[in-house]
DNA sequence: TCATCATATCAGCATATGCTGATATGATGA
DNA sequence: TCATCATATCAGCATATGCTGATATGATGA
């Protein structure tokens, strides 16, 4: 069995993991891999909504994967230490591999469709 | 804007991250790291149900982050790359240094009390 | 062949999550 | 001081997610 103290780690390294597995926290991040960007060239570079980025990077900021610094009216957004680039970096390649894998979850599965495998 | 192509590859890859995003599934990968093994191993490791366990491996399984070998009644698990254990080494490092941050989020958050910061 | 065992699958549920439209906040320049 | 702009916050919603208890599946040894 697990200790408390590994329970609690492995919760909060989950969290930490789950501030990737969103398409749009993801696509933010992504674009702070390049440089670092204020609130509405995100807006610009995503497409997605205002409030929609903002409390993403509020959740992200939480975590401790960004930074904020305010500049008068803006707000310029950083990755907050290099690692979490290496983590998408990693993850990209491990996914060129097993590529394959993770677009069959993308499928509608329909029930009963042994299109598994 | 973000091209539909990338649009893809990102949610592909956040779905990958989804996959070390729930404390059950860092779990059993965190367990896996160590050496392949059982289901009912990894049920006694993680104290788990096993329906449970079996739910989160096949979805781990789709995505490609373990691997299935069946042995008589057995069926053992192991990962399937080892850039699965690198990126939970690299979570665990970056977390050690942005640590607060993420516990703070695991707070409740009493609705208008200014504990943040 | 049949009881047993390990694992997989399922329905149903409670909760978490992500999004939108509306609005609040707070800094700036006129 | 006030209109404007960039950003943050909020309520409400639809949907995704994780879990449980029950059951199905399929391999084994007697």
């Amino acid at each position: 069995m697990l200790l408390a103290a590994d329970t609690t780690r492995l919760a909060i390294e989950a969290k930490l993991f789950r501030g990737f597995g969103d398409p749009s926290r993801l696509a933010i991040l992504s674009a702070l891999c390049q440089e670092p960007l204020t609130v509405g060239a995100i807006v610009g570079l995503t497409g997605l909504s205002q409030p929609n980025v903002s409390n993403h990077l509020s959740c992200l900021r939480e975590c401790g994967l960004v930074a904020a610094e305010q500049q008068g009216r803006f707000v310029t957004y950083r990755l907050s230490d290099d690692r979490v680039a290496e983590l998408i970096t990693l993850a990209e390649g491990l996914l060129a591999d097993i590529a394959l894998g993770v677009y069959e979850c993308t499928r509608y599965r329909v029930p009963g469709d042994a299109q598994t495998e």
